[in-house]
DNA sequence: GCTCCAGATCGACAGCCATCTATACACAAA
DNA sequence: TTTGTGTATAGATGGCTGTCGATCTGGAGC
């Protein structure tokens, strides 16, 4: 994304008859796009998908050595994905003992859902 | 996402004092993680969201002419923006004459945010 | 101290993605 | 039919991503 994504009109609308009527510029400005987006690709893997989704159904919290398990993947692409979750903000992590304990936290994916709503 | 996701374990708990309570198996199954993931993926980039953000603040259909100059982006950059979103189902397109107009179709996302809710 | 174990990090590799320029396509108008 | 215009596609390129095996880290227990 090298790309300055501040709302700079290039080109003209063409000229001649109009196609359509003027529109407005996205009432979602460049920071908040960027936040969404940063979530979105965050869920964009059904690996990460299905990690969230377990451990919402286990409200509490959840041990990395019950994760790894549930997928045909090694230990470390399974601490990747986590590590993806956790650099979005969607997952918290707390360490007890030997064990990692990983939980949702529902912020992150509350804004992305009003927004799609 | 060159691997099986069947949930396929491979590794046992650790022996001796477990660390927690086993827990149950995703229930979003491969397919719909799949599913999902696609449509995260799809908006997993800023110029998609604020291009999704414009196409549902008008309601009615946008020509392609008016999107272009709301980024600082080629036209073939926003077009192919545009063909990532409908290949995910999440706008449509309709052609009149010389120009293109995309409306969003509101199903996947609202797929998408059901899950996230 | 030493050893064992859960988990994270590293380094490498293959494949995908966002972007550009150049070009093609389809329709309109002269 | 030729020219012009809106949009899509093609091809190239640099950067990012998912995966692995190998290794590191840090706590537990002897």
């Amino acid at each position: 994304m090298a790309v300055d994504l501040e709302l700079a009109p290039k080109r003209k609308r063409p000229a001649g008859e109009p196609c359509c009527e003027p529109i407005a510029y996205p009432e979602v400005q460049r920071e908040a796009a960027v936040a969404m987006a940063r979530v979105a690709r965050a869920l964009a893997d059904p690996v990460r998908i299905q990690l969230v989704d377990v451990l919402r159904r286990h409200a509490g919290q959840v041990c990395v050595c019950e994760l790894v398990p549930l997928f045909d993947l090694s230990q470390p692409t399974v601490s990747h994905h986590l590590r993806v979750l956790r650099e979005a903000g969607i997952v918290g992590l707390e360490r007890r003992g030997l064990w990692a304990y990983y939980y949702v936290l529902p912020e992150a994916l509350a804004t992305l859902a009003g927004w799609l709503s």
